[in-house]
DNA sequence: GTCTATACGAAGATAGAC
DNA sequence: GTCTATCTTCGTATAGAC
């Protein structure tokens, strides 16, 4: 494992060449599968750089949560600001795609955005108490918004209904994202099937949706 | 870390009570945050025992997903069987229920049933190949009797739109079985709710058989 | 303030004695 | 089958150069 990843920015200071390596390859490889010695190695930065940045392995994966979790939270945001600047108020499958298609669809300069998906989507499903924190940090100032919009949506059900909708969104958003289920259903020994694409989302906006509405009627 | 898992049979032989061990710590603690110091130590083992037996941590793991699964997939054909044999074909909500209700009230002899379901939901999602190989050989010939009877009561759709649907189950109840989403929309520092209930499986049937059914009408 | 060379303890894995 | 001793690699810490 060595040589630089060219897909970082060498002119970038070492504390982002850091965290876009990390975001990169904690996507592709894996936060556990991915050494430290490979990541400096690949971010063109010495080993101990990251203990001065970050102090720690867990602060870079922080560090990088941050960062391609405030993005599309951002969007997100931006999005239901729109959405509730109408007259009238959002459906619930509004609700659904102004979540979820800013997850699938990705947005990135340098084009990283299947490996920042499958960097949100890992995080989401690590079991440190620690990182879940951290997760439930960026997103909070979010769920509290989509939260009070799916209750006026669904004025008939009680708060544990909506955070259970809710959450059964996040974490099927989050499944997909991370390309968990791309080995399901394969005979033993049967190639991998390649990821999701944008034209699943509408299934996934559909699923979803029709979800969060089963028992209202 | 010393002292032994009173849970644990001690009169097993040594194969048996690291497997049993495993599935305890691996669903209690996560299986990176588990070192097989400490598992072996619990088990009443050696450190050299999982490599005599197993190769190596990640055969260890492997051997536990063969144990735990293959219990809950037996028990999903034992229900289909009983599904099918009715004279009328099964609903896409009795499909649902039966795949979905030994996931989430798994029955266990030693009372491991919450670490045995958290134990699956992590595995289920690890990034790692091999792991996912494992899971999808042992998921595979549950997977194709599933996707077969799905695809009988919904004639409307394709192959990629059955397999959706089923994915969409896998994951969401790897998600729910896994306690990922047990921190979610808390204020950061709130302390975290419980778990998934065995009274949560009625929502989680009806969420999933909405989502399958979306598009169909 | 940044960065590098180097060292330390713990992890998983393994060889060989018993 | 089981155990002790040992190997490599991991994350981390520190001293000091620029």
């Amino acid at each position: 494992m060595s040589g630089r990843d060219p897909a970082v920015d060498q002119e970038a200071p070492t504390r982002d060449r850091l965290i876009a390596t990390a975001i990169r390859l904690f996507g592709e490889r894996g936060i556990e599968a991915t050494s430290m010695r490979a990541l400096t190695d690949a971010a063109g930065a010495n080993i101990a750089s990251v203990n001065y940045h970050f102090r720690s392995k867990e602060g870079l994966l922080r560090a990088g949560i941050d960062r391609a979790m405030r993005a599309l939270n951002d969007e997100r945001r931006r999005r239901l600001d729109e959405l509730e600047a109408a007259p009238e108020p959002p459906s619930v499958a509004d609700l659904v795609r102004v979540f979820v298609e800013p997850g699938l669809a990705l947005a990135s300069p340098r084009g990283q955005s299947a490996a920042v998906a499958r960097f949100i989507g890992r995080v989401l499903s690590e079991p440190s108490p620690r990182i879940r924190e951290t997760v439930a940090e960026q997103l909070y100032p979010v769920d509290a918004r989509f939260l009070a919009a799916l209750g006026r949506a669904l004025p008939d059900r009680d708060e544990g209904g909506i955070k259970f909708v809710y959450a059964s969104m996040v974490g099927l958003l989050g499944v997909w994202q991370s390309g968990a289920l791309d080995q399901l259903n394969r005979a033993p020994g049967q190639r991998v099937t390649p990821g999701t694409t944008t034209a699943d989302a509408e299934r996934v906006i559909a699923f979803i949706t029709a979800g969060i509405l089963a028992g209202s009627r």
